[in-house]
DNA sequence: AACAACACTGAGGTTACCTCATCATGAGGG
DNA sequence: CCCTCATGATGAGGTAACCTCAGTGTTGTT
């Protein structure tokens, strides 16, 4: 069965990754879970507290955490939603968005570290692949 | 630039094997953090508790707390280290085995559910490009 | 025999989640 | 216009899976 193999070959494959990047980015002392909500913010711009929880697949209360470390560290910031008294609005800071920014170079550099081996054949059939994979069925 | 997709679609199909096999275990509600252990274990055979914490990168205290829970579920027992009063063994139980194997199937199962839309070209090419992308350097 | 090093575990802490209860606000019906 | 019910955020308190540090018993080395 050839298949075990390409399982197990894939979960390495993340493994290592997910180590890399996760070493890539000690330098910003995000955690996992932050780097996440800036991510969301950064790509859909501010939104209520409850957007961000089901962007994130995480409880409301639990995105409520998530932003009070934010604003803790200064890279969000809460500010009331002008049409509905009883919502926050979560937006990032300056800081916030240059933050994002260097995660995401370093991130997209431990990918092209990763990647760096392939031939142009092979790099461009796995992006194939890899899409057909995410979005079938 | 490419690679930016490449890197979110490896992301994107890393996360959906994820969750696709997190459902598929839970009929037999062992946690992550026991798949893991009970998986060292039927790969390596019995081994001091002390072994089992660096196969799973955590601290020997951890080890001690999965070890806990195997026990208690009945999956896994400690025995003393004949050569060593000190050391503890820890090894499966028949019923342990039995879990682990059942767990693999379904592993295997979900990942077959996932690369069955691929053609075995594709298939053969993804196979080799990811293993050389995990044996690199 | 003395003692440092080692294997495990109790005690207590952290992170990232959870549920449930509460409070303020909002929206629809009589 | 009020009453009720729904909704958005948060306080209180809980859990899983890790951690460190201290302590106990055992071993190996001098």
């Amino acid at each position: 069965m050839e298949d075990e193999n390409l399982l197990e070959a894939f979960w390495a494959v993340t493994r290592r990754l997910r180590v890399q990047v996760r070493v890539a980015l000690e330098p910003w002392h995000v955690s996992p879970s932050q780097s996440r909500a800036l991510g969301v913010l950064s790509r859909h711009g501010e939104m209520r507290l409850s957007a961000l929880a089901d962007h994130l697949h995480i409880a409301p209360r639990s995105a409520t955490e998530v932003v009070d470390d934010l604003e803790n560290r200064g890279l969000a910031v809460r500010k009331p939603d002008p049409s509905d008294r009883r919502a926050t609005l979560v937006a990032l800071t300056a800081e916030g968005v240059a933050t994002m920014q260097s995660i995401n170079e370093a991130r997209a550099a431990e990918g092209e570290r990763l990647f760096a081996g392939l031939d142009p054949a092979d790099r461009a059939d796995l992006t194939r692949i890899l899409r057909q994979l995410r979005d079938a069925r």
